[in-house]
DNA sequence: CTCCTATATACGTATATGCGTATATATTAT
DNA sequence: ATAATATATACGCATATACGTATATAGGAG
């Protein structure tokens, strides 16, 4: 029960949501998601600490960039997670950060095709 | 989008997510919430209000006792209470708090059958 | 009208949250 | 080693949240 309310609480902001509903797509790196999400820095990287604190994400490392992936293993929470995704087009907010995602700019080495 | 993230967040304390999933079987009154949960009855009556400010539920008078009704239309929000009652058995305190409805000692008029 | 019950609210307080700015840390590039 | 980039964190501040206790309000019963 714990559990659920603070990935209930954790959902319950919207950058967070945002941050979140982008992770349930890809990995997405710290500048990336500033970029995505247009915001600052410090910002986005005290949520995503938040956010892997109670354990919703966690993180690796790729050469100097750090990755956020989902962790998410409640069962319920994967359900409330597809929900959100299934109703996306219901929020601009989240259309458009999904429609940046392709826009955006960082380069890492993998992607030198 | 301010909306849905006002439902998470009414939906992100232990006190009122109980609420919630009790109000998702049937309409109930205060004293009735208060006793289930075994909480104060200002801090359900709190937590009422919260829900109502926000346009979670609704409330209607039936005698001496104001009953309070779940009032959410976002699909959304409706399809993430389905769910959370899906996975109530996962969550024993959900769970308690439905076995408690049948004990309730609270006697409305046409509960005199 | 008076009493009782149901419900709401006010007040004080402790804690949590979110944010901006500045700075620290770590890795890569030169 | 130095510079540049990516990320995290510290600090201060403003606001929000949750709670307990006490009290106010409103309707029903006598």
């Amino acid at each position: 029960m714990h559990n659920l309310v603070s990935f209930l609480k954790a959902l319950s902001d919207e950058t967070r949501l945002r941050i979140i509903v982008l992770l349930a797509s890809k990995d997405h790196c710290v500048c990336e998601l500033t970029e995505i999400l247009q915001l600052s820095q410090p910002k986005v990287s005290k949520h995503l600490t938040k956010l892997r604190d109670i354990g919703f994400v966690k993180t690796f490392r790729q050469g100097q960039y750090i990755f956020y992936q989902l962790a998410v293993r409640e069962p319920l929470i994967l359900d409330l997670l597809k929900d959100i995704i299934a109703h996306m087009e219901a929020y601009p907010i989240l259309v458009n950060d999904a429609h940046r995602v392709s826009q955006c700019s960082v380069a890492h080495k993998e992607d030198k095709a």
